[in-house]
Parts: C-alpha cells; sequence; structure tokens
RNA sequence: GGCAGCGUAGCUCAGUUGGUGAGAGCGCCGGAUUCAUAACCCGGAGGUCGGCGGUUCAAGUCCGCCCGCUGCUACCA
C-alpha cells in the first residue's frame, strides 16, 4: 500500500469515427504533462484515456463505408492507440467503451439509478427532422410559405414519440446549484463554470437516457429494445476503469473521486452537470474538478476538413519532434484559451526557447565543463551574492510550478521554469566564466557548479512536458534515475563535486527551413 | 433578444483591493561579445491602454453610454 497521496486524472474518452487531429492529441499531452508532473511531486497517479465507441454516428459512419460498426472500431481505434504511443502519453490504462467490462459497469450505474427511484420510462416527444437526424425544439421550428413546419436547416420536420427512458436530472438542480457554490474549483476555468450555473439555474428538464432508433450501444438492463443514450454510457469510463462496480476494489478506493477530467470546452455540460447527477443518483461522489480547454486554430481558423487545413499530429510530431510539439502547444496556449498554431510559431518557440536558451545555456556550461575541467564537475568556491541569488531563482521553481499546476496552469508553470533559463544566460554572460578561465580558474569552476546546478533543476522540471529531451539532459549532467524527481530539486539534490560527466551533446537542435527548391 | 466576458506596443498577451515615469515574450533596429546550437548579453524602438462622458487630489484599473469581437442560452456528439 502506497503511502502517496492519490490523483486520478482522465481526459475525455476520444470519437474514433474519423482519425485523430491535433486537438485529441492536444487534450493528451496537456494531460499526459498535468499527470506526469504529479508523479514526479510525489503523488500516486491514474491516467486514463481512451475511445467511446458506441454512437449512431459511429453507425451511419460505418455504413457509410460499408462496415458494421466493430468493423469501423477496428480500423480506427488503433490510429488513437498509435497517438498515444507517437506522443509519449504515461496513461495507466486505455479504455474502449466496447469492452465488456464496460458492458458491466454502464449497466451496474443504470441500475443503481433505477433502483434510486431516478429512471421512469415514458415517451420522447418532438419535432424531428429525417433529413438532419435531428430533433429541435418547438421554438427552433417555423411554418415557412406552404406551411410546412420547417427546423432550423429548413428541413421539414414531424411530430414523433418515441419511447424512451428518463433520468430525473430536475431532481438535482439545487443539489447541483450547491456543489458548484461549495466548490467553485470544480469548474474551471471560471468563465466555463459562470456559464454551467447560468445554465442550471435556468432550470432542468429531465434527460431522455435511452434510444430505440438503433442499437449500436450498450443495453438497457432488462429492456434490449432500448440502448443507452451515449452520454450515459460515455461518461461512466470514467469509473468502469475503477474496477466499477467494484466499488470495494482497491482501484476505486483509492482514485475515486477523480481529481480533474480534462476535457473539451464543448462538452462541460456533460460532464459538469449530467455526470455529477448520475453518481448521485447511483450513490457514488462527483468528481473534484472538470478543466474544460480550449480549442486549436490553425493560422487563426478552425480546422475543417472543407477548408483542407486539418493537420496530421504524426506529421506534426514527425517534422518537429514529439518534445518540441508537446512544449509549444503546453507554452505557447494558455490553458483554457484557444490557441493557434503555424509552422512559423512552432519553429519560433523551438528554436527560441529550446535550442537557443535551455539547449544552449546547457552546451555552453557543459562545455566549459568537459574543456576545462576534464569533464567533471567542480567543487564550489564561496558563493557571491550573484551565485546565491541565481541558485535562489533556481530553487523557487519548484514552488511557483505547484502553485500554477494546482490550476491546471500549464503554460504558467512553464513561464516559471522559462524564466529561470533566461535569467541563467544573463548570469553566465554576466559572470563570464571564459573571461575567468585564465584570471581566477576557482572563480570559473563555481559559476559552472551554479550553472550546472541550474540546468539540473530545470531538467528536473521539465520532464513532465518533454520526457525524452529531459531525460537527455539528465543524463548530461550525470543524474541517476533515482535523483529526478521533484525531491531532489533545491538544496536537497545539489551536483555533487567530483562527479564525472558525459561529453556534452546537443539535445534541442535548432529548426532549420529545408533548402528551397534544393 | 437575455446573461457573461473581452477589446493594452507590429504580433501574442501580463497588468492585485484606483496612486512614483504603462510592462513581458516574439519580431524589428543599434551595440557588445565569442564560452556556446550565427546562439547568448546590453540598449532602443515610444502604444489616444476600443470611443465618448462621469466619479476622484489621482483611472488602463471604478460608474454610464456607444462601437467591435467572443462564449452560453439543454437532450448531434
Amino acid at each position: 500500500m502506497s503511502q502517496k497521496p492519490s490523483f486520478y486524472i482522465t481526459t475525455a474518452i476520444s470519437y474514433p469515427n474519423g482519425v485523430p487531429h491535433m486537438g485529441h492529441a492536444y487534450e493528451a499531452i496537456a494531460t499526459d504533462c498535468i499527470a506526469r508532473f504529479k508523479r514526479l511531486d510525489g503523488y500516486d497517479v491514474r491516467f486514463l484515456t481512451g475511445t467511446d465507441e458506441h454512437g449512431i454516428k459511429m453507425l451511419q459512419t460505418a455504413q457509410k463505408a460499408g462496415l458494421t460498426p466493430r468493423e469501423l472500431v477496428a480500423r480506427n481505434t488503433p490510429r488513437f492507440e498509435a497517438m498515444v504511443e507517437a506522443f509519449d502519453l504515461s496513461n495507466d490504462d486505455f479504455i474502449h467503451t466496447t469492452e465488456e467490462r464496460h458492458a458491466r459497469s454502464s449497466q451496474a450505474i443504470w441500475n443503481r439509478m433505477a433502483a434510486n427511484g431516478d429512471i421512469y420510462k415514458s415517451t420522447y416527444a418532438g419535432w424531428y427532422s429525417v433529413r438532419d437526424e435531428a430533433y429541435y425544439a418547438e421554438d427552433e421550428t417555423t411554418l415557412n410559405d406552404q406551411s410546412v413546419r420547417v427546423g432550423p436547416q429548413g428541413t421539414p420536420v414531424e411530430w414523433v414519440e418515441e419511447e424512451s427512458y428518463f433520468f430525473r436530472l430536475s431532481a438535482y438542480q439545487d443539489r447541483l446549484l450547491a456543489y458548484y457554490r461549495d466548490n467553485p474549483g470544480f469548474i474551471m476555468p471560471e468563465a466555463r463554470r459562470n456559464e454551467v450555473v447560468s445554465f442550471v439555474s435556468g432550470g432542468l428538464q429531465d434527460l431522455s437516457i435511452s434510444r430505440t432508433t438503433f442499437d449500436w450501444g450498450i443495453p438497457v438492463p432488462g429492456d434490449d429494445k432500448h440502448i443507452m443514450y451515449v452520454w450515459v454510457d460515455a461518461l461512466t469510463n470514467y469509473i468502469t476503469a475503477l474496477g466499477y462496480p467494484d466499488t470495494d476494489g482497491e482501484l476505486f478506493r483509492r482514485f475515486w473521486p477523480a481529481d480533474v477530467h480534462v476535457i473539451g470546452k464543448d462538452i462541460i455540460r456533460f460532464h459538469a452537470v449530467y455526470w455529477p447527477a448520475f453518481l448521485w443518483s447511483a450513490g457514488l461522489e462527483a468528481p473534484k474538478r472538470v478543466f474544460g480547454h480550449g480549442f486549436l486554430f490553425n493560422r487563426g481558423e478552425k480546422m475543417s476538413k472543407s477548408v483542407g487545413n486539418v493537420v496530421d499530429p504524426f506529421d506534426l510530431a514527425q517534422t518537429y519532434g514529439v518534445d518540441a510539439i508537446r512544449y509549444f502547444f503546453l507554452r505557447e496556449v494558455s490553458f483554457g484559451h484557444d490557441g493557434s498554431y503555424s509552422h512559423e510559431a512552432i519553429v519560433n518557440r523551438m528554436n527560441a526557447d529550446l535550442a537557443n536558451d535551455l539547449g544552449n545555456l546547457a552546451q555552453r556550461s557543459l562545455s566549459m565543463v568537459a574543456k576545462n575541467l576534464d569533464g567533471v564537475v567542480p567543487q564550489p568556491g564561496p558563493l557571491s551574492p550573484e551565485d546565491e541569488a541565481m541558485l535562489a531563482l533556481a530553487d523557487g521553481m519548484l514552488e511557483k510550478a505547484r502553485e500554477a499546476m494546482e490550476n491546471q496552469a500549464v503554460h504558467l508553470y512553464l513561464n516559471a521554469v522559462w524564466a529561470v533559463v533566461a535569467e541563467a544566460n544573463r548570469y553566465f554572460a554576466a559572470q563570464a566564466p571564459w573571461a575567468l578561465r585564465k584570471t581566477d580558474p576557482a572563480r570559473m569552476a563555481t559559476v559552472l557548479w551554479v550553472t550546472g546546478e541550474v540546468v539540473r533543476q530545470v531538467a528536473i522540471l521539465a520532464q513532465p512536458v518533454m520526457p525524452q529531451s529531459a531525460a537527455r539532459l539528465l543524463d548530461l549532467v550525470a543524474v541517476p534515475p533515482d535523483a529526478r524527481s521533484f525531491a531532489a530539486l533545491g538544496a536537497a539534490g545539489r551536483l555533487p563535486a567530483g562527479q564525472a560527466l558525459p561529453p556534452p551533446v546537443g539535445v534541442f537542435p535548432r529548426y532549420v527551413e529545408p533548402e528551397a527548391g534544393a
């Protein structure tokens, strides 16, 4: 039994009716970074991602492709698993909603909600457009000039009544509002919380939670004519992966309620309104936080197939490198806001922050150690005020990083770390160890030691964003594997004098444009 | 329409409860330097802080109006 505090974090499950795009990868990268950060900070972390494989869209996409839904799943889901691999995600589990464990879990939560009196059978009635395959509210429809009722798209609608099970969502309005009030950090960022509070305050209607018009889903227990509404199915994945309905199991007891569900801002409502209500109905606790991140835009434009600017995440990783891409999106985009990216922006970031600032700092200091000190970490002499100030800044990174990460402000954590990198370059230039080489070798040694120590700490703190590159950097300063957690930051883990270092090599290459027309 | 938020240097944005001369990064220009991945370091360039009016000894920072932009306004996910 671990004595560490637990931390359960999830991404939304991806809908694999197409191939992964950069938005999927972005969410996964950000969540991975948070998960890695917490692990290094001493938490027992459980990180879940996966795919949401049921629903009418899967069925329709499959039919268009002449496949069964199961065949479509078999074709597309591996691409999402490959993405997880390609972007170095450290997830502990990958759930597919078509797995048997998930059917069992979903039916169990359904039964619990039903036993609690929150599910009842009625008819779902509304204006349905066959062409749009969608229901519309009365006030979304209009009578056209031929007195035919049409939907917002101008397509004819007809009154349809379908038998359906309903969830008594209306009964949870007060409890939800109280929960939002008592847990101001439940919905983040704040702008999203305001929207949800405003929405729930406007009153909640019961929710139709079953369908009879198609069968690609999990059957309703005891009534095979119905399958579960996709969101009951999808949301439940978060507890399926902890072994639900075995609430006495090790995983469930340790990790539920979840600490953070990282999701796109478009599905906030399902997570911040329906999900807590479902859980309460089933006698379970609501998650502690739902964080809605923003969307990514390619040169300011929404990615869309018709515009032809959909970017393949695998291509990006191939072109710039996995770590550079991870760093770019997490540093450049304020987490929770929309972001924009372009070739120029990516190159600029990776060259400026990685190659010029951090990579060059390591290279210029370590190469002096190699050339002038036989590649051995020097013994520092008395520390000057400048040395002390530099070390104090490095030692202060963890606190700032933690503070930022408490609120999933990933970009602020990186800002804090790179501010120290910038200061280290200023320190190095001001101390000019290359000039001290002849005038005061002992002083040069001290400057190089201080700089190496800063590199060590920065590298430890860079691991959540760039696991591979940070590891190589740590190799260069000969930090053993068991001294790479945040516990080794600060005075606790100073670079040991006398330690032999490997020959320095560049870790962050500059991106150079391929020769035009070559 | 209603509710919420935003509009600060070329670009992306910081700017606590109103108060020394309005900031950062990138881009740009100039300088210095050569330890280093033509990188780093120093300096500069001077933006009506969306517009108008008001409160105040004092407003980017509060109030009102206007202009522009964005999000939410339930069962497609």
